[in-house]
DNA sequence: CATGAATGAGGTTTCATTCAT
DNA sequence: AATGAATGAAACCTCATTCAT
């Protein structure tokens, strides 16, 4: 008779979980094996049973904190056309400032530890991923936009998916940096930001 | 015969500079009090007589890391109405790009002490430091030029300044992040980039 | 077929015999976490294994050196109306400076180290352990003893009970304190003292 | 002409000041050069100058601890004969009883340093100083008093004096041990010890 | 799959002491 | 007499990792 496995899922991505908690509130260098496996419960030895090393271990941590991230664009790129520009610009890029306050913080600290940093880029530029994926849907969705005449035609599109992508990643580092909201708000920010990177509306 | 005092660089800065030298190499995790030392050639001890803690130690680091940002802004407020305005704001960003390109990776490293980061914050806040007077500098040289009717008065010249500020960190992390040069190279994005944020020359 | 487990006498405990050995024969001071595990022949890492830190094994290690006093005590109840009271109270404050001979340096050496003098005073505070319950015990005996007219009912038992006790500890202490015997030895000493305090026999 | 020597007394004394200030607020643990200097106000190697090493500046702290308890016996002497033997008495041990206050702790702890202990034993045994001289003292006060009729001469003066002096030294190192005064108070105890002791008055 | 004991290397810091100035 | 820089040893503790059970 088949075993059934009801309750598996667990560890590996209590793990996981445990530790990109812990990253988030003491930093790369409070992500320790002891302080892992006391907050998932288990002893330190458990941790090798699902992952050759802390290192791997760190690695898969920041595989599953980046896929959040495709949300804003699959939404963007199907409303090309739909609403205003301006207002599909602002959600876009309210989604990418959101996704880089998470992980602003994160990949900086990687700069801290050069062989987790290694990994890590080896790891992305492989599976082509990282900015550059971004920037291109927000040049696409312009381009888009402008061969609809919804957004004036003089932009250079690729320059300002650019400046959009830069302008969120600088705010979101810099208020994470002073951990303190530069003015304007957000909100604010983003309208004039697009209104000055796409035109008027 | 006044007796000069040539070797005078002093244990304190070869202190630093090992310090900041390590932290570049291998990062915020690689800069121990035992590696200082060795890198200086002196005793562990030896640190904790310049120096209350390791903390300290790093914030002076830190400290003596900065002043060399302000250079391109001097320049800058001093070519109003020199020169073309884009070639000085292409010079300007340049310095900046570069200044930061030095200082992503050690201040992303922050995040990963964040009792080291909190330290830091309060030595830049309590002293009004901080990306605000590069962005301020970069606004008022545009404001300067648009009242002499060189650069195109209905730019928002607050905007502006925040836009090449923003675009220059962005490269300048990314290309650190992934020890790779972006496309196209520098120069050339440096003038596209003025060009899209203050208008075609 | 069982396997008995014979080897199981426990790091934990192994380490404790040290600490107190060192304790003895080096003082306070000398009780390193390196010389612990010297002396145990493990790792100093090992002592975390079983202890949270070293104050929290020394206080491991006082728990363990009390326990041997409640002996005297238990006999000395038991022996009311048996034998003479002169020769119980002799035998019992034997017990007692013997004991205190053994804990009158770890105790005086815990002034040397205030947290750890702290931290000791408040595990005997909170279960109600200190000197007094000897004294209680003893004047409980001669109070017994009074009852059944074997000790002048005259005497004040509370009293009596605390000149016992005083003066075995400070022979005890001066003792040690001079690593010398005082005149005249122990036995005679004992008996005296039992007589100018309880009355000749 | 002669030099005078004004402003001396400084350095030296002020050092063994505040390594005794050290001793009683830190424990003998706490009584490190870097701590002495800087209660001083002055470089660690200053202590060098006045004294060979951190064992000979501990025992000459210690030399100058005793002095005081003196004056209470020379006080005794001479009130052979003079008010109450009572009140003389208590009187005695109450001072001594303060001056235990004061030392318990500083001889406490040496037990912590036995190298210190060693050189301090030996610097007390080639002076023929110690506790002996004060229990000799209180035993020809005694002795006295019984020649002149005001104490009971069947009281053996030497016990007496050994429990007068015992039962001072336990209170002042269990009410420092515990940090908390026994019950009754000192000055109700120290009548009925004296009661108990030479007989009631 | 999981544990708990163990380890060796290395972390930061403090110590008493020396010595050129 | 005094300093301040320097040191080597040693303090306590934490790290990632291994392995028998």
């Amino acid at each position: 008779m088949a075993k059934e496995r009801p309750k598996k899922t667990n560890r590996r991505s209590e793990i996981l979980r445990a530790a990109e908690e812990l990253m988030v509130t003491q930093g790369l260098t409070g992500v320790t094996t002891r302080k892992i496996s006391e907050a998932v419960g288990c002893s330190e030895g458990a941790l090798y049973v699902h992952f050759k090393g802390r290192l791997e271990l760190l690695l898969a941590m920041l595989e599953e904190s980046l896929p959040n991230m495709l949300n804003p664009f699959q939404t963007l790129q199907e409303s090309v056309g739909r609403n205003s520009p301006h207002a599909n610009l602002e959600m876009a890029i309210t989604g990418i400032y959101r996704f880089q306050g998470r992980v602003a913080p994160l990949f900086g600290s990687l700069f801290a530890e050069p062989k987790l940093l290694e990994a890590y880029r080896k790891y992305l530029t492989t599976r082509d991923k990282g900015p550059h994926l971004a920037i291109a849907a927000l040049e696409r969705y312009i381009a888009a936009e402008q061969k609809l005449g919804r957004i004036n035609k003089q932009i250079d599109a690729k320059m300002s998916a650019h400046l959009l992508m830069s302008s969120s990643f600088f705010r979101a580092f810099v208020e994470h940096f002073f951990d303190r909201p530069m003015q304007p708000p957000w909100s604010k920010f983003a309208k004039e930001l697009v209104a000055a990177v796409v035109g008027e509306p």
